[in-house]
DNA sequence: TCTGCGGTTGCAATTCAGTCTCAATTACAA
DNA sequence: TTGTAATTGAGACTGAATTGCAACCGCAGA
């Protein structure tokens, strides 16, 4: 079984780079656990562990973790981007909400096939995408009519 | 006739805002071209006339008008954010081209609906999306296959 | 038309995420 | 073990975006 450190390290090596124990420690904690992340609660995190990692490294090796397949972009939100497992964790779109922040991850497949089909219509060719869906889940909305 | 200043106006009265002369040409600027748009770009073409306006003015100045649902972000791409025209301009999602930039527009009416079904399964109350496709358009699949 | 209030402007200073520089360090292949 | 090219952290830097402030001005009421 492929382990996201052996795909971390053939990307690396392909590359001609090295597996330094600052991109393992990175990728460690990355995996540590499924939420969605942004740089600067990772930075946070690892500041916590024995080992401080500079904010350097951690833009430096995050494009890595992309290229490799194993994290993406997953959303945007108050300026910055959020990241999410793609190793292990099958595609997915998400539904925003505005009022808490909450987010939830869905996926269908007829959505899926059509954005195919779109691209074959204009003869492009899909490397990935990205459904944002913002508005106010089940609680937000009974807060916003009581208020009301 | 309801025209883009009358609902800036509009917007603004409520809010108990002026409609000065630099919102007005603000306003002019971006609806005197159909595409995308970056601060940097309008701020370059609002200098070229005889009233330049400074950069503050514009960042101030554009969410009122997303505000005002005349414009909104359409997409963010290199670090910015690009604007589009809402008012005047049905809603559509975006292939956008990671080899030459180009920004292809389309809208299907299936999407919009399949959208609507995943938030009323999840009660999720719309409020809107944005669904961004990366890949290749059919010039740089052509321009990559030729150089490999 | 005139007046005054409160919103608005430009400028310059500031913020802040993200990038870059560089000297010291380290992985790793031979 | 060694040579070398990649990597690191710290802090300087960048550039988009925001803010404070004094001068300015739109506009409703007189």
């Amino acid at each position: 079984m492929i382990t996201e450190e052996d795909r971390f390290r053939d990307h690396l090596k392909k590359k001609g780079l090295k597996f330094t124990s600052e991109r393992k420690l990175i990728l460690k904690e990355v995996f540590s656990s499924h939420k969605h992340f942004d740089v600067e609660e990772l930075f946070g995190r690892l500041r916590k562990k024995d080992r401080a990692i500079s904010r350097a490294t951690i833009y430096r090796t995050l494009p890595l973790l992309i290229e490799s397949g194993l994290i993406r972009e997953a959303l945007r939100c108050r300026d910055r981007f959020y990241y999410e497992h793609v190793f292990g964790h099958p595609h997915h779109d998400h539904l925003l909400c505005i009022g808490c922040g909450k987010v939830i991850e869905f996926r269908d497949e007829r959505l899926e096939k059509l954005q195919n089909e779109v691209c074959k219509k204009y003869g492009f060719e899909l490397i990935e995408h990205r459904l944002g869906i913002k508005g106010y889940c089940k609680k937000c909305q009974k807060k916003i009519s009581k208020s009301t």
